[in-house]
DNA sequence: TCCATTTTATGACTTTAATCATAAAACAGC
DNA sequence: GCTGTTTTATGATTAAAGTCATAAAATGGA
Protein backbone atom coordinates (compact mmCIF):
# COMPACT_ATOMS: atom_id res chain seq x y z
CA UNK A 1 0.00 0.00 0.00
CA UNK A 2 3.13 2.44 -0.02
CA UNK A 3 4.72 2.68 -3.15
CA UNK A 4 8.13 -0.07 -3.40
CA UNK A 5 9.32 3.31 -4.82
CA UNK A 6 9.30 5.54 -1.80
CA UNK A 7 10.26 2.53 0.51
CA UNK A 8 13.46 2.05 -1.28
CA UNK A 9 13.89 5.60 -1.36
CA UNK A 10 13.82 4.95 2.61
CA UNK A 11 16.26 2.16 2.54
CA UNK A 12 13.99 -0.83 2.39
CA UNK A 13 15.66 -3.63 1.48
CA UNK A 14 13.91 -7.23 -0.97
CA UNK A 15 13.88 -10.15 1.47
CA UNK A 16 12.87 -13.45 -0.36
CA UNK A 17 11.58 -16.16 1.91
CA UNK A 18 10.65 -20.23 1.14
CA UNK A 19 7.46 -21.33 1.79
CA UNK A 20 6.55 -22.06 5.06
CA UNK A 21 9.38 -20.11 6.15
CA UNK A 22 8.93 -17.97 9.47
CA UNK A 23 9.78 -14.33 8.88
CA UNK A 24 9.12 -13.43 12.41
CA UNK A 25 8.20 -14.80 15.51
CA UNK A 26 5.37 -14.46 18.29
CA UNK A 27 7.32 -12.49 21.46
CA UNK A 28 9.98 -11.11 19.31
CA UNK A 29 9.97 -7.13 19.23
CA UNK A 30 9.21 -5.26 16.46
CA UNK A 31 12.49 -4.19 13.99
CA UNK A 32 10.76 -3.40 10.57
CA UNK A 33 7.67 -2.61 8.13
CA UNK A 34 6.75 -5.29 5.85
CA UNK A 35 4.93 -4.91 2.36
CA UNK A 36 4.46 -7.72 0.55
CA UNK A 37 6.05 -7.59 -3.09
CA UNK A 38 5.04 -11.27 -4.27
CA UNK A 39 3.80 -14.28 -2.66
CA UNK A 40 1.01 -14.67 0.39
CA UNK A 41 2.14 -14.45 4.25
CA UNK A 42 -0.03 -15.82 6.85
CA UNK A 43 -0.14 -14.38 10.80
CA UNK A 44 -0.87 -17.50 12.95
CA UNK A 45 -1.13 -18.48 17.11
CA UNK A 46 0.09 -22.07 18.04
CA UNK A 47 -1.85 -22.84 21.44
CA UNK A 48 -0.54 -24.60 23.81
CA UNK A 49 -1.47 -28.25 22.24
CA UNK A 50 0.04 -26.97 18.92
CA UNK A 51 -3.23 -26.18 17.54
CA UNK A 52 -3.01 -23.46 14.88
CA UNK A 53 -4.93 -20.18 14.87
CA UNK A 54 -4.55 -17.59 11.80
CA UNK A 55 -5.17 -14.45 12.44
CA UNK A 56 -4.80 -13.24 9.05
CA UNK A 57 -3.62 -13.79 5.63
CA UNK A 58 -2.10 -11.52 3.74
CA UNK A 59 -1.06 -10.96 -0.36
CA UNK A 60 0.70 -8.71 -2.54
CA UNK A 61 0.68 -5.29 -1.59
CA UNK A 62 -0.04 -5.55 1.51
CA UNK A 63 1.75 -4.91 4.37
CA UNK A 64 1.51 -6.67 7.77
CA UNK A 65 2.43 -6.78 11.41
CA UNK A 66 2.32 -3.08 11.98
CA UNK A 67 0.51 -3.08 15.44
CA UNK A 68 3.38 -4.06 17.68
CA UNK A 69 5.34 -1.61 15.33
CA UNK A 70 3.70 1.22 16.74
CA UNK A 71 3.22 0.09 20.42
CA UNK A 72 6.48 -1.25 20.65
CA UNK A 73 5.30 -4.41 22.27
CA UNK A 74 6.00 -8.10 21.41
CA UNK A 75 4.71 -9.94 18.44
CA UNK A 76 1.42 -11.39 19.07
CA UNK A 77 1.35 -13.67 16.84
CA UNK A 78 3.96 -15.54 13.82
CA UNK A 79 4.09 -14.29 10.44
CA UNK A 80 4.85 -17.05 7.95
CA UNK A 81 5.34 -17.62 4.04
CA UNK A 82 2.69 -19.82 2.57
CA UNK A 83 4.44 -20.03 -0.66
CA UNK A 84 7.61 -18.42 -1.93
CA UNK A 85 7.29 -14.51 -1.47
CA UNK A 86 9.40 -11.63 -1.27
CA UNK A 87 8.77 -8.58 0.83
CA UNK A 88 10.38 -5.22 1.25
CA UNK A 89 11.43 -4.82 4.53
CA UNK A 90 11.79 -1.14 6.02
CA UNK A 91 13.81 -0.83 9.51
CA UNK A 92 11.49 0.86 12.30
CA UNK A 93 13.55 3.90 12.30
CA UNK A 94 13.64 4.86 8.68
CA UNK A 95 9.89 3.89 8.30
CA UNK A 96 8.99 5.90 11.46
CA UNK A 97 10.68 8.77 9.63
CA UNK A 98 9.21 8.17 6.20
CA UNK A 99 5.21 8.64 7.78
CA UNK A 100 7.26 11.83 9.60
CA UNK A 101 8.01 13.18 6.09
CA UNK A 102 4.66 11.60 4.38
CA UNK A 103 1.70 12.78 6.04
CA UNK A 104 -0.54 11.44 3.43
CA UNK A 105 0.97 7.75 4.48
CA UNK A 106 -0.42 8.13 8.38
CA UNK A 107 -3.88 8.56 6.56
CA UNK A 108 -3.09 5.35 4.58
CA UNK A 109 -1.85 3.77 7.56
CA UNK A 110 -4.80 4.24 9.21
CA UNK A 111 -7.29 3.27 6.89
CA UNK A 112 -5.42 0.12 6.58
CA UNK A 113 -5.48 -0.26 10.74
CA UNK A 114 -9.20 0.77 10.63
CA UNK A 115 -9.93 -2.08 8.14
CA UNK A 116 -8.51 -4.60 9.79
CA UNK A 117 -10.64 -3.87 12.74
CA UNK A 118 -13.61 -3.83 11.00
CA UNK A 119 -12.57 -7.60 10.07
CA UNK A 120 -11.68 -9.02 13.51
CA UNK A 121 -14.78 -7.16 14.86
CA UNK A 122 -16.77 -8.68 12.43
CA UNK A 123 -15.55 -12.01 13.05
CA UNK A 124 -15.27 -11.64 16.80
CA UNK A 125 -19.10 -11.66 16.86
CA UNK A 126 -19.62 -14.03 14.44
CA UNK A 127 -17.03 -16.33 16.11
CA UNK A 128 -18.76 -16.02 19.38
CA UNK A 129 -21.98 -17.09 18.00
CA UNK A 130 -20.77 -20.46 18.17
CA UNK A 131 -22.88 -21.33 15.32
CA UNK A 132 -20.31 -22.96 12.42
CA UNK A 133 -22.44 -22.13 9.27
CA UNK A 134 -22.73 -18.61 10.27
CA UNK A 135 -19.00 -18.36 11.08
CA UNK A 136 -17.74 -20.20 7.77
CA UNK A 137 -20.12 -17.91 5.71
CA UNK A 138 -19.26 -14.94 7.32
CA UNK A 139 -15.43 -15.58 6.53
CA UNK A 140 -16.22 -16.58 2.69
CA UNK A 141 -18.28 -13.43 2.22
CA UNK A 142 -15.60 -11.36 3.44
CA UNK A 143 -12.97 -13.30 1.73
CA UNK A 144 -14.97 -11.93 -1.30
CA UNK A 145 -14.77 -8.65 -0.30
CA UNK A 146 -10.66 -8.51 0.66
CA UNK A 147 -9.10 -11.46 0.03
CA UNK A 148 -7.93 -11.81 -3.74
CA UNK A 149 -11.08 -14.22 -4.40
CA UNK A 150 -11.43 -14.72 -8.59
CA UNK A 151 -15.10 -14.74 -9.88
CA UNK A 152 -15.80 -17.22 -12.70
CA UNK A 153 -19.13 -18.74 -14.56
CA UNK A 154 -19.48 -20.60 -11.32
CA UNK A 155 -19.13 -17.65 -8.94
CA UNK A 156 -16.21 -16.70 -6.84
CA UNK A 157 -13.44 -19.01 -6.39
CA UNK A 158 -13.04 -19.92 -2.32
CA UNK A 159 -9.27 -20.89 -2.41
CA UNK A 160 -8.58 -21.96 0.97
CA UNK A 161 -8.60 -25.45 1.86
CA UNK A 162 -11.29 -26.72 4.61
CA UNK A 163 -8.02 -26.81 7.27
CA UNK A 164 -7.14 -22.95 6.35
CA UNK A 165 -11.32 -22.32 6.98
CA UNK A 166 -11.21 -24.06 10.03
CA UNK A 167 -7.43 -22.46 11.37
CA UNK A 168 -9.51 -18.93 10.57
CA UNK A 169 -12.76 -19.72 12.61
CA UNK A 170 -11.83 -21.69 15.00
CA UNK A 171 -13.24 -24.86 13.91
CA UNK A 172 -11.95 -28.55 13.61
CA UNK A 173 -11.43 -29.81 9.71
CA UNK A 174 -14.38 -32.32 9.76
CA UNK A 175 -16.50 -29.57 11.12
CA UNK A 176 -15.58 -27.58 8.45
CA UNK A 177 -16.28 -29.92 5.55
CA UNK A 178 -19.20 -30.96 7.17
CA UNK A 179 -20.68 -27.51 7.59
CA UNK A 180 -19.62 -26.56 3.95
CA UNK A 181 -21.96 -29.57 2.98
CA UNK A 182 -24.35 -28.56 4.72
CA UNK A 183 -24.30 -25.16 3.20
CA UNK A 184 -24.46 -26.06 0.02
CA UNK A 185 -27.39 -28.63 0.60
CA UNK A 186 -28.98 -25.22 1.76
CA UNK A 187 -28.06 -23.34 -1.55
CA UNK A 188 -25.42 -20.71 0.37
CA UNK A 189 -22.22 -22.06 -2.21
CA UNK A 190 -21.71 -24.54 -4.77
CA UNK A 191 -18.96 -27.67 -4.61
CA UNK A 192 -17.67 -28.34 -7.94
CA UNK A 193 -15.31 -31.08 -8.27
CA UNK A 194 -14.29 -30.42 -3.88
CA UNK A 195 -13.47 -26.44 -4.86
CA UNK A 196 -15.99 -24.13 -2.82
CA UNK A 197 -18.10 -21.27 -5.05
CA UNK A 198 -19.75 -18.81 -3.64
CA UNK B 1 -7.46 11.21 23.88
CA UNK B 2 -7.19 14.66 21.76
CA UNK B 3 -7.22 16.99 23.86
CA UNK B 4 -10.78 18.29 24.72
CA UNK B 5 -9.72 21.77 24.07
CA UNK B 6 -8.69 20.97 20.91
CA UNK B 7 -11.75 19.40 19.97
CA UNK B 8 -14.05 22.17 20.91
CA UNK B 9 -11.64 24.09 18.82
CA UNK B 10 -13.01 22.55 15.50
CA UNK B 11 -16.20 22.71 16.74
CA UNK B 12 -16.88 19.64 18.71
CA UNK B 13 -20.29 20.04 20.97
CA UNK B 14 -20.92 17.91 24.43
CA UNK B 15 -24.13 15.94 24.64
CA UNK B 16 -25.21 13.56 27.29
CA UNK B 17 -26.18 9.84 27.40
CA UNK B 18 -28.65 8.48 29.97
CA UNK B 19 -27.61 5.28 31.16
CA UNK B 20 -28.64 2.49 28.21
CA UNK B 21 -28.97 5.42 25.95
CA UNK B 22 -28.19 4.45 22.34
CA UNK B 23 -25.11 6.49 20.92
CA UNK B 24 -25.00 5.01 17.32
CA UNK B 25 -27.03 1.88 16.05
CA UNK B 26 -25.32 -1.26 14.11
CA UNK B 27 -26.03 -0.17 10.23
CA UNK B 28 -25.85 3.60 10.30
CA UNK B 29 -23.40 5.51 8.20
CA UNK B 30 -20.79 6.85 10.94
CA UNK B 31 -21.54 10.69 11.19
CA UNK B 32 -18.98 11.76 13.89
CA UNK B 33 -15.70 11.47 15.51
CA UNK B 34 -16.73 10.14 19.64
CA UNK B 35 -14.77 10.90 22.72
CA UNK B 36 -15.66 9.96 26.05
CA UNK B 37 -15.71 12.68 29.01
CA UNK B 38 -17.27 10.76 31.91
CA UNK B 39 -19.30 7.67 31.84
CA UNK B 40 -18.86 4.21 30.59
CA UNK B 41 -19.73 3.14 26.32
CA UNK B 42 -19.85 0.00 25.30
CA UNK B 43 -20.17 -1.67 21.98
CA UNK B 44 -21.80 -4.52 21.16
CA UNK B 45 -23.69 -6.87 18.83
CA UNK B 46 -27.03 -9.02 19.04
CA UNK B 47 -27.20 -11.96 16.77
CA UNK B 48 -30.29 -13.79 15.37
CA UNK B 49 -31.56 -14.70 18.76
CA UNK B 50 -31.05 -11.57 20.95
CA UNK B 51 -27.55 -13.01 22.62
CA UNK B 52 -25.60 -10.24 23.32
CA UNK B 53 -21.40 -9.70 22.09
CA UNK B 54 -19.83 -7.02 23.71
CA UNK B 55 -16.90 -5.81 21.32
CA UNK B 56 -15.32 -3.23 23.93
CA UNK B 57 -16.00 -1.26 26.70
CA UNK B 58 -14.87 2.40 26.84
CA UNK B 59 -13.93 4.69 29.52
CA UNK B 60 -13.45 8.72 30.14
CA UNK B 61 -10.57 9.82 27.36
CA UNK B 62 -11.13 7.13 25.54
CA UNK B 63 -12.99 7.51 21.62
CA UNK B 64 -14.58 4.71 19.92
CA UNK B 65 -16.32 3.83 16.61
CA UNK B 66 -13.93 5.24 14.27
CA UNK B 67 -13.05 2.35 11.98
CA UNK B 68 -16.46 2.97 10.06
CA UNK B 69 -15.84 7.19 9.80
CA UNK B 70 -12.41 6.48 8.15
CA UNK B 71 -14.09 3.62 5.43
CA UNK B 72 -16.81 5.03 4.92
CA UNK B 73 -18.93 1.73 5.74
CA UNK B 74 -21.64 1.34 8.29
CA UNK B 75 -21.29 0.60 11.67
CA UNK B 76 -20.42 -3.22 12.40
CA UNK B 77 -22.37 -2.73 16.09
CA UNK B 78 -23.78 -0.47 18.56
CA UNK B 79 -22.65 1.86 21.06
CA UNK B 80 -24.64 2.19 24.08
CA UNK B 81 -24.16 4.47 27.35
CA UNK B 82 -23.55 1.57 30.02
CA UNK B 83 -23.48 5.07 32.48
CA UNK B 84 -25.11 8.38 32.58
CA UNK B 85 -22.10 9.66 30.17
CA UNK B 86 -20.99 12.66 28.74
CA UNK B 87 -19.18 12.61 25.08
CA UNK B 88 -18.01 14.91 22.96
CA UNK B 89 -19.52 15.01 19.30
CA UNK B 90 -17.18 15.96 16.40
CA UNK B 91 -18.57 16.00 12.65
CA UNK B 92 -16.84 14.19 10.17
CA UNK B 93 -15.61 16.53 8.26
CA UNK B 94 -14.25 18.56 10.95
CA UNK B 95 -12.32 16.00 12.54
CA UNK B 96 -10.86 15.04 9.31
CA UNK B 97 -9.77 18.53 9.12
CA UNK B 98 -8.55 18.55 12.63
CA UNK B 99 -6.33 15.65 11.38
CA UNK B 100 -5.14 17.30 8.25
CA UNK B 101 -4.06 20.18 10.41
CA UNK B 102 -2.77 18.49 13.50
CA UNK B 103 -0.38 15.54 11.93
CA UNK B 104 0.78 14.51 15.14
CA UNK B 105 -2.42 13.69 16.48
CA UNK B 106 -2.32 10.85 13.35
CA UNK B 107 0.04 9.02 15.20
CA UNK B 108 -1.98 9.36 18.29
CA UNK B 109 -4.90 7.98 15.92
CA UNK B 110 -2.67 4.95 14.17
CA UNK B 111 -1.65 3.82 18.09
CA UNK B 112 -4.93 3.46 19.38
CA UNK B 113 -6.13 1.89 16.63
CA UNK B 114 -2.93 -0.39 16.65
CA UNK B 115 -3.70 -0.98 20.62
CA UNK B 116 -7.63 -2.16 19.75
CA UNK B 117 -5.84 -4.33 17.16
CA UNK B 118 -3.78 -5.62 19.58
CA UNK B 119 -6.37 -6.57 21.75
CA UNK B 120 -8.91 -8.12 19.25
CA UNK B 121 -5.52 -10.58 18.13
CA UNK B 122 -5.00 -11.86 21.72
CA UNK B 123 -8.51 -12.11 21.94
CA UNK B 124 -9.18 -13.70 18.28
CA UNK B 125 -6.94 -16.54 19.57
CA UNK B 126 -7.71 -17.14 22.89
CA UNK B 127 -11.67 -17.48 22.00
CA UNK B 128 -10.89 -20.06 19.00
CA UNK B 129 -8.86 -22.06 21.90
CA UNK B 130 -12.59 -22.73 23.33
CA UNK B 131 -11.19 -23.93 26.66
CA UNK B 132 -13.71 -21.10 29.18
CA UNK B 133 -11.04 -21.15 31.39
CA UNK B 134 -8.37 -19.77 29.18
CA UNK B 135 -10.40 -17.09 27.84
CA UNK B 136 -11.56 -15.58 31.13
CA UNK B 137 -8.51 -14.83 32.15
CA UNK B 138 -7.33 -13.54 29.56
CA UNK B 139 -9.83 -11.21 29.45
CA UNK B 140 -9.34 -10.68 32.67
CA UNK B 141 -6.05 -9.87 32.47
CA UNK B 142 -6.35 -7.39 29.82
CA UNK B 143 -8.86 -5.47 31.71
CA UNK B 144 -6.00 -4.99 34.63
CA UNK B 145 -3.68 -3.78 31.87
CA UNK B 146 -6.54 -1.51 29.97
CA UNK B 147 -9.25 -1.46 31.74
CA UNK B 148 -9.76 1.05 34.95
CA UNK B 149 -9.35 -1.72 37.18
CA UNK B 150 -8.49 -0.68 40.74
CA UNK B 151 -5.73 -2.90 43.08
CA UNK B 152 -6.54 -2.78 46.75
CA UNK B 153 -5.05 -5.41 49.76
CA UNK B 154 -6.87 -8.26 47.68
CA UNK B 155 -5.24 -7.49 44.51
CA UNK B 156 -7.09 -6.13 41.54
CA UNK B 157 -11.04 -5.85 41.29
CA UNK B 158 -12.39 -7.47 38.47
CA UNK B 159 -15.24 -4.93 38.19
CA UNK B 160 -17.15 -6.76 35.30
CA UNK B 161 -20.52 -8.81 36.20
CA UNK B 162 -20.56 -12.15 35.10
CA UNK B 163 -22.71 -11.06 32.29
CA UNK B 164 -20.36 -8.73 30.75
CA UNK B 165 -17.75 -11.61 31.34
CA UNK B 166 -19.71 -13.78 29.05
CA UNK B 167 -20.80 -11.41 26.61
CA UNK B 168 -16.54 -10.17 26.10
CA UNK B 169 -15.79 -13.96 25.78
CA UNK B 170 -18.50 -15.13 23.96
CA UNK B 171 -19.59 -18.18 27.17
CA UNK B 172 -22.92 -17.89 28.57
CA UNK B 173 -23.31 -16.72 32.30
CA UNK B 174 -23.59 -19.89 33.91
CA UNK B 175 -20.40 -20.97 32.27
CA UNK B 176 -18.62 -17.97 33.27
CA UNK B 177 -19.62 -18.90 36.87
CA UNK B 178 -18.18 -21.93 37.26
CA UNK B 179 -15.31 -20.77 35.48
CA UNK B 180 -14.25 -18.25 37.85
CA UNK B 181 -15.07 -20.81 40.74
CA UNK B 182 -12.74 -22.97 39.08
CA UNK B 183 -10.40 -20.36 38.66
CA UNK B 184 -10.36 -19.93 41.96
CA UNK B 185 -10.21 -23.40 42.81
CA UNK B 186 -6.95 -23.20 41.08
CA UNK B 187 -5.36 -20.22 43.01
CA UNK B 188 -5.62 -18.12 40.05
CA UNK B 189 -7.87 -15.30 41.25
CA UNK B 190 -9.98 -15.12 44.64
CA UNK B 191 -13.28 -14.17 44.86
CA UNK B 192 -14.60 -12.03 48.13
CA UNK B 193 -18.06 -11.63 48.82
CA UNK B 194 -18.88 -12.26 45.25
CA UNK B 195 -16.70 -9.81 43.86
CA UNK B 196 -13.57 -10.93 41.83
CA UNK B 197 -10.06 -10.40 42.30
CA UNK B 198 -7.06 -11.16 40.71
C1' DT C 1 -38.16 0.63 54.06
C1' DC C 2 -40.17 -2.07 50.75
C1' DC C 3 -40.36 -4.09 46.28
C1' DA C 4 -38.77 -5.06 41.69
C1' DT C 5 -34.86 -6.10 39.23
C1' DT C 6 -30.31 -7.74 38.64
C1' DT C 7 -26.69 -10.70 39.81
C1' DT C 8 -24.85 -14.85 41.48
C1' DA C 9 -25.56 -19.64 42.19
C1' DT C 10 -26.52 -24.76 41.50
C1' DG C 11 -28.33 -29.08 39.66
C1' DA C 12 -30.22 -31.98 35.80
C1' DC C 13 -30.36 -32.70 31.15
C1' DT C 14 -29.40 -31.96 26.14
C1' DT C 15 -27.06 -30.71 22.19
C1' DT C 16 -23.36 -30.31 19.30
C1' DA C 17 -18.76 -29.84 17.94
C1' DA C 18 -14.56 -32.28 19.04
C1' DT C 19 -12.30 -36.46 18.88
C1' DC C 20 -10.90 -40.83 17.02
C1' DA C 21 -10.44 -44.02 13.35
C1' DT C 22 -10.07 -44.92 8.73
C1' DA C 23 -9.76 -44.20 3.76
C1' DA C 24 -10.17 -42.40 -0.96
C1' DA C 25 -8.84 -38.69 -4.01
C1' DA C 26 -5.75 -35.19 -5.39
C1' DC C 27 -1.39 -33.13 -5.59
C1' DA C 28 3.68 -32.44 -5.57
C1' DG C 29 8.36 -33.84 -6.01
C1' DC C 30 11.62 -36.91 -7.95
C1' DG D 1 4.91 -42.55 -13.77
C1' DC D 2 5.54 -43.63 -9.06
C1' DT D 3 5.39 -42.45 -4.25
C1' DG D 4 4.72 -39.79 -0.15
C1' DT D 5 2.04 -36.16 1.54
C1' DT D 6 -1.92 -33.30 1.79
C1' DT D 7 -6.69 -32.65 1.35
C1' DT D 8 -11.30 -34.15 1.48
C1' DA D 9 -14.49 -37.38 3.32
C1' DT D 10 -17.51 -40.23 6.58
C1' DG D 11 -19.06 -42.78 10.65
C1' DA D 12 -19.07 -43.69 15.72
C1' DT D 13 -18.27 -41.99 20.16
C1' DT D 14 -17.28 -38.60 23.76
C1' DA D 15 -16.85 -34.52 26.28
C1' DA D 16 -18.09 -30.21 27.50
C1' DA D 17 -20.62 -26.07 27.13
C1' DG D 18 -25.31 -24.76 26.51
C1' DT D 19 -29.94 -24.93 28.10
C1' DC D 20 -33.58 -25.07 31.41
C1' DA D 21 -35.40 -24.59 35.92
C1' DT D 22 -35.20 -22.61 40.16
C1' DA D 23 -33.72 -19.71 43.99
C1' DA D 24 -31.03 -16.90 47.23
C1' DA D 25 -28.48 -12.67 47.70
C1' DA D 26 -27.60 -8.10 46.45
C1' DT D 27 -28.79 -3.77 44.51
C1' DG D 28 -31.34 0.29 43.35
C1' DG D 29 -35.43 3.11 43.08
C1' DA D 30 -39.67 4.96 44.71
Amino acid sequence: MIAPELLEKYGALKKSFDKNEIIFEEGNLPTHYYQILSGEVKMSNYNDDGREFIQGIFYKEQSFGEPPLFLNQKYPANAIAVDYSEILLLPKNNFLKLLEENPVISLKIIENLAQRLYYKSVMAAEMSTQEPEHRVLKLIDHGIAYFNFKKDSNGYLINFTRQQIGDLTGLRVETVIRTIKALEKKGLLKIINRKVYR
